[in-house]
DNA sequence: GTATAAACTAAGCCTTGGCTAAATTGTAAA
DNA sequence: TTTACAATTTAGCCAAGGCTTAGTTTATAC
Protein backbone atom coordinates (compact mmCIF):
# COMPACT_ATOMS: atom_id res chain seq x y z
CA UNK A 1 0.00 0.00 0.00
CA UNK A 2 1.49 3.54 -0.48
CA UNK A 3 2.33 5.60 2.28
CA UNK A 4 -0.79 7.37 3.00
CA UNK A 5 -2.88 4.38 2.97
CA UNK A 6 -0.88 2.20 5.67
CA UNK A 7 -1.31 4.64 8.46
CA UNK A 8 -5.17 5.61 7.49
CA UNK A 9 -7.23 3.05 9.34
CA UNK A 10 -4.83 3.71 12.73
CA UNK A 11 -6.04 7.25 12.06
CA UNK A 12 -9.62 6.76 11.78
CA UNK A 13 -10.17 4.24 14.68
CA UNK A 14 -8.15 6.43 17.34
CA UNK A 15 -9.74 9.65 16.07
CA UNK A 16 -13.49 7.39 16.92
CA UNK A 17 -12.04 6.34 20.20
CA UNK A 18 -10.88 9.31 21.24
CA UNK A 19 -14.49 10.89 20.47
CA UNK A 20 -16.43 7.61 22.05
CA UNK A 21 -14.44 8.30 25.10
CA UNK A 22 -15.47 12.02 25.25
CA UNK A 23 -18.84 11.57 23.99
CA UNK A 24 -20.09 8.33 26.14
CA UNK A 25 -16.85 8.08 29.08
CA UNK A 26 -15.62 5.08 27.31
CA UNK A 27 -14.94 3.21 23.95
CA UNK A 28 -16.35 -0.09 23.57
CA UNK A 29 -15.66 -2.97 20.64
CA UNK A 30 -19.38 -2.39 19.88
CA UNK A 31 -19.82 1.26 19.18
CA UNK A 32 -16.36 0.99 17.60
CA UNK A 33 -17.64 -1.32 14.90
CA UNK A 34 -21.08 0.22 14.61
CA UNK A 35 -19.36 3.45 13.80
CA UNK A 36 -16.87 2.42 11.38
CA UNK A 37 -19.13 0.22 9.32
CA UNK A 38 -17.73 -3.05 9.66
CA UNK A 39 -18.79 -6.19 11.80
CA UNK A 40 -17.02 -7.32 15.77
CA UNK A 41 -15.09 -9.24 14.90
CA UNK A 42 -13.38 -6.98 12.09
CA UNK A 43 -13.10 -3.80 14.48
CA UNK A 44 -11.93 -6.77 17.21
CA UNK A 45 -9.18 -8.10 14.58
CA UNK A 46 -8.04 -4.23 13.93
CA UNK A 47 -8.25 -3.51 17.36
CA UNK A 48 -5.44 -6.11 18.60
CA UNK A 49 -3.05 -4.45 15.81
CA UNK A 50 -3.38 -1.38 17.23
CA UNK A 51 -2.80 -3.17 20.98
CA UNK A 52 0.17 -4.75 19.40
CA UNK A 53 1.38 -1.44 17.82
CA UNK A 54 1.60 0.52 20.48
CA UNK A 55 -1.99 2.84 19.72
CA UNK A 56 -4.24 1.41 22.29
CA UNK A 57 -4.30 -0.72 25.70
CA UNK A 58 -7.53 -2.83 26.89
CA UNK A 59 -7.96 -6.09 28.74
CA UNK A 60 -10.18 -9.18 27.35
CA UNK A 61 -13.72 -8.11 27.25
CA UNK A 62 -13.27 -4.35 28.84
CA UNK A 63 -13.40 -1.18 26.80
CA UNK A 64 -10.53 0.24 25.19
CA UNK A 65 -7.94 3.39 25.87
CA UNK A 66 -5.43 5.39 24.21
CA UNK A 67 -2.20 5.64 24.74
CA UNK A 68 -0.14 8.81 25.21
CA UNK A 69 1.03 7.78 20.75
CA UNK A 70 -2.41 7.03 20.21
CA UNK A 71 -4.00 10.16 21.80
CA UNK A 72 -1.63 12.44 20.71
CA UNK A 73 -2.39 10.79 16.82
CA UNK A 74 -5.76 11.17 17.68
CA UNK A 75 -5.76 14.68 17.99
CA UNK A 76 -3.48 15.82 15.13
CA UNK A 77 -5.93 13.89 12.80
CA UNK A 78 -8.76 15.43 14.17
CA UNK A 79 -7.13 18.56 14.10
CA UNK A 80 -6.57 18.07 10.26
CA UNK A 81 -9.87 16.69 9.57
CA UNK A 82 -11.63 19.61 11.14
CA UNK A 83 -9.93 22.09 8.90
CA UNK A 84 -10.40 20.51 6.26
CA UNK A 85 -14.07 19.85 7.14
CA UNK A 86 -14.24 23.83 8.05
CA UNK A 87 -12.43 24.91 4.53
CA UNK A 88 -14.59 22.62 2.64
CA UNK A 89 -17.70 25.07 4.04
CA UNK A 90 -16.31 28.18 4.06
CA UNK A 91 -15.78 27.21 -0.19
CA UNK A 92 -19.23 26.76 -0.32
CA UNK A 93 -19.54 22.69 -0.53
CA UNK A 94 -22.25 21.69 1.35
CA UNK A 95 -22.30 20.25 5.06
CA UNK A 96 -23.20 16.83 4.24
CA UNK A 97 -20.19 16.70 1.22
CA UNK A 98 -18.12 18.22 3.58
CA UNK A 99 -18.69 15.60 6.54
CA UNK A 100 -17.98 12.93 3.62
CA UNK A 101 -15.20 14.93 1.77
CA UNK A 102 -13.34 15.18 4.39
CA UNK A 103 -12.95 12.09 5.96
CA UNK A 104 -11.28 11.00 2.93
CA UNK A 105 -9.38 13.83 2.32
CA UNK A 106 -7.58 14.49 5.89
CA UNK A 107 -5.29 11.61 4.98
CA UNK A 108 -3.77 12.97 2.18
CA UNK A 109 -3.37 16.94 3.02
CA UNK A 110 0.20 18.01 3.87
CA UNK A 111 1.10 20.74 6.42
CA UNK A 112 1.71 23.16 3.59
CA UNK A 113 -1.87 22.27 2.03
CA UNK A 114 -3.37 22.54 5.66
CA UNK A 115 -1.37 25.93 6.12
CA UNK A 116 -3.18 27.39 3.15
CA UNK A 117 -6.75 26.02 3.96
CA UNK A 118 -6.11 27.88 7.09
CA UNK A 119 -5.33 31.21 5.73
CA UNK A 120 -8.19 31.25 3.20
CA UNK A 121 -10.39 30.11 6.51
CA UNK A 122 -9.20 33.28 7.84
CA UNK A 123 -9.52 35.45 4.79
CA UNK A 124 -12.97 34.42 4.29
CA UNK A 125 -13.75 35.43 7.97
CA UNK A 126 -12.95 38.76 7.50
CA UNK B 1 -11.93 -1.55 2.18
CA UNK B 2 -14.34 1.70 2.73
CA UNK B 3 -16.21 2.50 -0.93
CA UNK B 4 -13.29 4.94 -2.17
CA UNK B 5 -10.46 3.04 -1.50
CA UNK B 6 -12.32 -0.10 -3.56
CA UNK B 7 -11.37 2.35 -6.93
CA UNK B 8 -8.04 4.28 -5.79
CA UNK B 9 -5.62 1.36 -7.40
CA UNK B 10 -7.63 1.03 -10.41
CA UNK B 11 -7.97 4.57 -11.08
CA UNK B 12 -4.12 5.31 -10.43
CA UNK B 13 -3.10 2.20 -12.91
CA UNK B 14 -5.62 3.05 -16.01
CA UNK B 15 -4.58 7.18 -15.43
CA UNK B 16 -0.86 5.63 -15.66
CA UNK B 17 -1.71 3.57 -18.18
CA UNK B 18 -3.16 5.88 -20.63
CA UNK B 19 -0.33 8.17 -20.05
CA UNK B 20 2.21 6.07 -20.80
CA UNK B 21 0.35 5.24 -24.33
CA UNK B 22 -0.10 9.18 -24.72
CA UNK B 23 3.67 9.84 -24.11
CA UNK B 24 5.17 6.78 -24.82
CA UNK B 25 2.91 5.16 -27.67
CA UNK B 26 2.65 1.96 -25.28
CA UNK B 27 2.14 0.92 -22.09
CA UNK B 28 4.44 -2.16 -20.83
CA UNK B 29 4.37 -3.78 -17.54
CA UNK B 30 8.16 -2.47 -16.84
CA UNK B 31 7.17 1.28 -17.00
CA UNK B 32 3.89 0.81 -14.98
CA UNK B 33 5.56 -1.37 -12.20
CA UNK B 34 8.47 1.19 -12.52
CA UNK B 35 5.86 4.48 -11.80
CA UNK B 36 3.56 3.17 -9.43
CA UNK B 37 6.75 1.93 -7.26
CA UNK B 38 6.15 -1.43 -7.07
CA UNK B 39 7.77 -4.70 -8.41
CA UNK B 40 7.07 -5.97 -12.22
CA UNK B 41 5.53 -9.35 -9.98
CA UNK B 42 3.22 -6.89 -8.33
CA UNK B 43 2.00 -4.67 -11.12
CA UNK B 44 1.27 -7.90 -13.27
CA UNK B 45 -1.23 -9.46 -10.64
CA UNK B 46 -3.07 -6.05 -10.46
CA UNK B 47 -3.37 -5.69 -14.06
CA UNK B 48 -4.45 -8.91 -14.01
CA UNK B 49 -7.18 -7.75 -11.70
CA UNK B 50 -7.97 -4.88 -13.95
CA UNK B 51 -8.27 -7.08 -16.78
CA UNK B 52 -10.66 -9.62 -15.15
CA UNK B 53 -12.71 -6.55 -14.32
CA UNK B 54 -12.97 -4.97 -17.51
CA UNK B 55 -11.00 -1.65 -17.62
CA UNK B 56 -7.70 -3.02 -19.99
CA UNK B 57 -6.81 -5.54 -22.42
CA UNK B 58 -3.67 -7.30 -23.33
CA UNK B 59 -2.21 -10.55 -24.65
CA UNK B 60 0.70 -12.59 -23.00
CA UNK B 61 4.10 -10.64 -23.24
CA UNK B 62 2.31 -7.81 -25.32
CA UNK B 63 1.35 -4.33 -24.07
CA UNK B 64 -1.67 -2.88 -22.54
CA UNK B 65 -4.72 -1.47 -23.92
CA UNK B 66 -7.43 0.19 -22.23
CA UNK B 67 -10.83 -0.89 -22.87
CA UNK B 68 -13.56 2.04 -23.65
CA UNK B 69 -14.53 1.51 -20.13
CA UNK B 70 -11.03 1.72 -18.74
CA UNK B 71 -10.62 5.12 -21.30
CA UNK B 72 -13.62 6.93 -19.53
CA UNK B 73 -12.51 5.80 -16.45
CA UNK B 74 -8.93 7.36 -16.78
CA UNK B 75 -10.33 10.72 -18.24
CA UNK B 76 -12.37 11.15 -15.10
CA UNK B 77 -9.76 10.34 -12.86
CA UNK B 78 -6.83 13.17 -14.70
CA UNK B 79 -9.61 15.05 -15.14
CA UNK B 80 -10.69 15.32 -11.64
CA UNK B 81 -6.85 15.14 -10.75
CA UNK B 82 -5.55 18.23 -12.76
CA UNK B 83 -9.24 20.40 -11.06
CA UNK B 84 -7.50 19.49 -7.67
CA UNK B 85 -3.54 19.98 -8.74
CA UNK B 86 -4.67 23.32 -10.27
CA UNK B 87 -6.85 24.65 -6.99
CA UNK B 88 -3.86 23.62 -4.58
CA UNK B 89 -1.54 25.53 -6.57
CA UNK B 90 -4.36 28.35 -7.22
CA UNK B 91 -4.45 28.95 -2.89
CA UNK B 92 -0.96 29.15 -2.48
CA UNK B 93 0.57 25.50 -1.84
CA UNK B 94 3.78 24.87 -4.08
CA UNK B 95 3.68 22.56 -7.47
CA UNK B 96 5.62 19.69 -5.35
CA UNK B 97 3.54 19.21 -2.85
CA UNK B 98 0.19 20.15 -4.80
CA UNK B 99 1.25 17.38 -6.63
CA UNK B 100 1.71 14.85 -3.78
CA UNK B 101 -1.45 15.50 -2.16
CA UNK B 102 -3.62 15.84 -4.82
CA UNK B 103 -2.41 12.30 -6.18
CA UNK B 104 -4.15 11.07 -3.07
CA UNK B 105 -7.38 13.61 -2.83
CA UNK B 106 -8.65 13.11 -5.99
CA UNK B 107 -9.74 9.65 -5.29
CA UNK B 108 -12.14 11.48 -2.47
CA UNK B 109 -13.55 14.80 -3.87
CA UNK B 110 -17.16 14.71 -4.45
CA UNK B 111 -18.60 16.41 -7.84
CA UNK B 112 -19.80 18.81 -5.08
CA UNK B 113 -16.52 19.85 -3.46
CA UNK B 114 -14.95 19.78 -7.39
CA UNK B 115 -17.46 22.06 -8.93
CA UNK B 116 -16.54 25.03 -5.78
CA UNK B 117 -12.57 23.95 -6.25
CA UNK B 118 -13.07 25.10 -10.18
CA UNK B 119 -15.40 28.34 -9.31
CA UNK B 120 -12.53 29.38 -6.81
CA UNK B 121 -10.25 29.12 -9.66
CA UNK B 122 -12.18 31.26 -11.89
CA UNK B 123 -12.27 33.72 -9.00
CA UNK B 124 -8.27 33.86 -8.83
CA UNK B 125 -7.93 33.64 -12.77
CA UNK B 126 -9.80 37.20 -12.72
C1' DG C 1 -29.01 -16.64 42.13
C1' DT C 2 -29.82 -18.19 37.85
C1' DA C 3 -31.30 -17.68 33.01
C1' DT C 4 -31.00 -14.98 28.98
C1' DA C 5 -29.30 -11.56 26.06
C1' DA C 6 -25.59 -8.72 24.70
C1' DA C 7 -20.69 -8.16 24.05
C1' DC C 8 -16.66 -10.07 22.89
C1' DT C 9 -13.29 -13.65 21.20
C1' DA C 10 -11.81 -17.58 18.27
C1' DA C 11 -11.41 -19.97 14.11
C1' DG C 12 -11.46 -20.12 9.41
C1' DC C 13 -12.11 -18.31 4.95
C1' DC C 14 -11.67 -14.60 1.15
C1' DT C 15 -9.52 -10.58 -1.64
C1' DT C 16 -6.17 -7.08 -2.36
C1' DG C 17 -1.69 -5.65 -2.69
C1' DG C 18 2.92 -6.22 -1.34
C1' DC C 19 7.36 -9.21 -1.81
C1' DT C 20 11.18 -12.86 -3.66
C1' DA C 21 12.80 -16.54 -6.45
C1' DA C 22 12.50 -19.11 -10.44
C1' DA C 23 10.84 -20.26 -15.05
C1' DT C 24 9.53 -18.72 -19.53
C1' DT C 25 9.21 -15.87 -23.64
C1' DG C 26 10.84 -12.17 -26.79
C1' DT C 27 14.31 -9.51 -28.82
C1' DA C 28 18.55 -7.94 -30.27
C1' DA C 29 23.51 -8.57 -31.03
C1' DA C 30 27.43 -11.28 -32.19
C1' DT D 1 21.57 -18.75 -35.73
C1' DT D 2 22.63 -19.00 -31.55
C1' DT D 3 23.20 -16.70 -27.35
C1' DA D 4 22.43 -13.58 -23.92
C1' DC D 5 19.70 -10.16 -21.77
C1' DA D 6 15.38 -7.97 -20.84
C1' DA D 7 10.48 -8.45 -20.09
C1' DT D 8 6.95 -11.16 -18.44
C1' DT D 9 4.74 -14.79 -16.00
C1' DT D 10 4.29 -18.37 -12.30
C1' DA D 11 4.46 -19.92 -7.75
C1' DG D 12 4.51 -19.18 -3.13
C1' DC D 13 4.86 -16.38 0.80
C1' DC D 14 3.00 -12.44 4.02
C1' DA D 15 -0.06 -8.69 6.28
C1' DA D 16 -4.26 -6.02 6.37
C1' DG D 17 -8.91 -5.81 6.40
C1' DG D 18 -13.20 -7.78 5.24
C1' DC D 19 -16.74 -11.67 6.22
C1' DT D 20 -19.49 -15.76 8.79
C1' DT D 21 -20.20 -19.14 12.25
C1' DA D 22 -19.57 -20.66 16.67
C1' DG D 23 -18.13 -20.38 21.44
C1' DT D 24 -17.16 -17.53 25.90
C1' DT D 25 -17.74 -14.02 29.12
C1' DT D 26 -20.20 -10.34 31.14
C1' DA D 27 -24.15 -8.00 32.51
C1' DT D 28 -29.02 -7.68 33.18
C1' DA D 29 -33.43 -8.88 34.40
C1' DC D 30 -36.32 -11.78 36.75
Amino acid sequence: MREAHKTEATEDYVELIDDLICVNGEARLVDVASRMGVTQPTASKTLARLQRDGYISSEPYRSIFLTPMGKSLADESRLKHEIVFEFLQTIGVSKEAAKRDSEGMEHHVSDETLKAFKKLIRQYKS
